[in-house]
DNA sequence: CGATTTGTTGATCTTACTCAATAATCGTGG
DNA sequence: CCACGATTATTGAGTAAGATCAACAAATCG
């Protein structure tokens, strides 16, 4: 395996599972990479309707992922913190169905597509990797479904900073103190709650002792009693039975 | 292309992109296909915790997958409908971290994952249709997540009636008149909703005219307003700018 | 520095959950 | 085939949670 300062200069041998390829299977990956420079604000990595033709992987910063429907209505899929990699959805339309954001100031890096799949025919161990890539996506979205599926308010943000925590020690940065990328607006957007009950739930949070929260800067005090929050859903179903 | 008749007969030649694969490739394909007999109401394809081993194409009849937490609680995480196909979201953990059983009587075709790999390193259209094939499943839980952050009772399940519309249409069924293979319990457990407000909505929307429901059986009367329920989430987002 | 976006808190109202009762359907065994 | 219990489905009444409306504070940006 590469050591870790050459993992981190390259965007896929991080790619979600480590130890899976060699290291000049690392190397000759690294050269289809195309390198970006860092993306202000506001700038889109793809628009909703655009070629696919690219994967990205998201080295610093964050990205948002939304879906504009006819009346303009934005919805937020998903958000995309560093080590992730977005774009895969568009594989097989070869369209994307959504448009991707950055959130603050980000180093992403571009991989082409075309690249990919043929350099995974090369490289079996690639196309196992690739596999494997794309399943964890999948797993991912079905873990943002159990959240979005879970009832009270309360529920779905305990949930859902349980997730980014999760997410941010994965990629061995700090799971209990982190920056929230993305405003109130897009937390409600995403977690089907209105902005008010956002700004609520984590204030109440914060009085009960479980959080601290300063504008984006969120610390997670008791997360014990976050994680008990996130999933007891009370007596209801189990008492129904 | 084969016919129709031998296309039917097997799991993977009507695995969701078809015309991406040859006549050879297909008849090589089905041959590691194993064939399974009728399934009953409630046999499980595979259970939470299962060592992963297979995907699942359902031939006839549906299949619920639902994840249970610590404290027991079930949550409905996606529904499988004829010419679907379920168990990708394990090839990366190789681990089921969720339980599939069948609805009603089933005609199921298991596929062992480690032939098809095996076989796509030989076959690149196989290669190159299975990322697709990974791919489409990503986007459909994108699909069911823009179902999900709706907020009103009303918007999930008119999304959720016309998602299944889409679906048995997609596959040559009456995309206007069919049996929901699924209880309202698991409607209302998928959605998020109290199994009575299920009830009551879709009482509702009879006595509006738009959809025609007597107990499992349902008919789409007015699609226009079905679909029109959908997303129209009102005047919320777009006036708040 | 002023303007705009973002964030918080309060009051009111609507929606959907809960509890409860009843009806219909399903499955099983006599 | 029908009777039985069990599950599933519908409907009503009361309540609680969250949306909406509104006012204001804080942060961000040009």
């Amino acid at each position: 395996m590469l050591n870790d300062v050459s993992c981190a200069q390259c965007g896929l041998s991080d790619l979600c599972i480590p130890h899976s390829l060699t290291d000049e299977e690392i190397i000759e990956l690294d050269e289809t990479i195309m390198r970006k420079k860092p993306m202000g604000r506001g700038a889109a990595l793809y628009r909703q309707g655009d070629r696919f033709s690219s994967l990205y992987a998201v080295r610093s910063g964050a990205v948002k992922v939304y879906s504009t429907d006819q009346e303009g209505n934005e919805q937020v899929l998903a958000f995309y913190l560093p080590g992730e990699i977005l774009g895969m959805d568009a594989i097989d339309s070869k369209m994307h169905a959504s448009t991707a954001k950055v959130l603050e100031t980000s180093a992403i890096c571009e991989i082409p597509y075309g690249s990919v799949e043929n350099l995974s025919r090369l490289i079996p161990n690639l196309q196992v990797h690739l596999y494997r890539l794309l399943s964890r996506e999948i797993r991912m979205d079905q873990i943002l479904q159990l959240l979005l599926a879970k009832n009270t308010a309360e529920e779905r943000m305990s949930a859902f900073l349980m997730n980014l925590s999760v997410r941010y020690s994965q990629r061995r940065l700090s799971g209990t103190s982190f920056n929230l990328p993305m405003t109130r607006i897009d937390v409600a957007n995403f977690l089907g709650l209105a902005v008010e009950t956002v700004s609520r739930v984590l204030s109440r949070m914060q009085n009960r002792g479980i959080i601290k929260v300063k504008g984006r800067d969120l610390t997670i005090v008791d997360k014990q009693a976050l994680c008990e929050m996130a999933h007891l859903r009370g007596s209801d179903k189990a008492s129904t039975h």
